[in-house]
DNA sequence: CTACAGTTTAACAATTCGGTTAAACAGGAG
DNA sequence: CTCCTGTTTAACCGAATTGTTAAACTGTAG
């Protein structure tokens, strides 16, 4: 019986490898196609399978159970989440600078990953234990992505340039702002039947909206400068 | 066998109702915290005749199938909270009070319903065309309760007291910063290890957050009135 | 050629779950 | 008392799913 493939890669010929990890990244695909749109109990081995173009002896032989496949799926999601917001976002710059930054690369980001989003929502909805973890281990080693915004804010307050208001508010507002939209906008169509509307230029004046309506919200008017 | 029970309740002896809707609104209570947390799939019928406090025998007598419990459940839940928006918002009212309603009957409502906020997440994410379907209808038959507040927009920003916004762009934005922060509320408690927050203070700050943000970034600015 | 990891096929076991059924029971209505 | 409806009990079916296993096949590495 082989051993267990999906921790031990230290078997590093150029081939095996690569065959190796090309299959792993079509299961990862497909798993995560599959577990975005239905979750996981909705979920179905042979419809992940199928997808991968490959048969279920062959997925279970790669992640032993579905609930591994699932958190491996979720792990790697997340990995790749928190290292994408890691670069930007200088405290020093200005804070329209910052937020508009923040806007932009959150909008994108969950544009661009909608599987991802789908699926934290997923897993927030059923309350399991596994995001709680994964984000408080992120937390402790890298911080936040939003530590980064959260001193942003501070530092614009001290300078004066916003008003002193909750940083915790703030955020909330601000991603709510921008994420709630995209992971509902499925429904949203359905019930809009303004088919004619282009679903891009409407996300680019999103981020427009967002940043103009939070950004003036918060910034410090005349009377008070 | 038992006529259909569901549809009618033409039967109106009173013992006979009192029992029959007596039973019915505890499955109904039961059905739709196991759906919320677990979605429809998660969802186990023997879990909500557990909850109940009654068998699955019974359960099946009265929704047939499950599905037809999760759709009951769900037409329940919309109807009522359509009817909870019909009322108040008045166009012709001060931008600032109609945002502030709005704002505080959202966040209340959702924080009350919080088992039928995330069931309308889960058929959200699922995809399916439920949502979309009663929603269309009853947006044909009421008007949305979004309407009301679309229209108060519009006539503000007619008056003068707003920018001209896109109003679908303004009311996405306030629902989301309503909305998102109670749906992940779980989520976000088991992040933050500030266990001793007090939630409903939190909660009611938040109303003030976004009503401040979103009308001080609305509003018509000193240079341009 | 041999070994071996990856892959397929096909069948299997075990469980779970949704749904049905029949029989019996309970208690108010008439 | 008798009828009827709601309710329970218990057993059952059938379908779907997860997970396992054994055997055979494939192509590259050595």
């Amino acid at each position: 019986m082989a051993e267990e493939p999906v921790e031990s890669t230290q078997v590093d010929t150029k081939f095996v490898d690569t065959q190796h990890t090309d299959t792993q990244q079509k299961i990862f695909d497909a798993a995560l196609k599959v577990f975005s749109c239905k979750g996981h109990d909705g979920a179905r081995m042979q419809e992940i399978a199928d997808l991968a173009g490959i048969n279920r002896a062959l997925l279970h032989y790669y992640f032993r159970t579905k609930r591994q496949l699932y958190e491996a799926v979720f792990a790697h999601l997340f990995e790749q989440y928190m290292r994408s917001f890691r670069a930007v976002m200088d405290p020093e710059q200005p804070f329209a600078k910052s937020l508009r930054d923040f806007v932009d690369h959150y909008v994108d980001y969950v544009r661009d990953h909608m599987d991802m989003a789908r699926l934290v929502m997923h897993e927030n909805l059923s309350g399991g234990t596994l995001m709680g973890e994964h984000l408080a281990r992120a937390f402790a080693t890298h911080g936040s992505p939003q530590q980064r915004f959260e001193e942003a804010i501070v530092r614009a307050t001290e300078r004066g340039e916003i008003q002193p208001l909750d940083p915790k508010q703030t955020i909330m507002t601000v991603i709510s702002a921008c994420a709630l939209f995209l992971i509902t906008a499925p429904t949203v169509k359905l019930t809009n039947p303004a088919a004619g509307m282009d679903f891009d230029a409407f996300i680019e004046a999103r981020k427009d909206h967002v940043f103009n309506v939070i950004y003036h919200g918060m910034e410090t008017r005349g009377g008070e400068a």
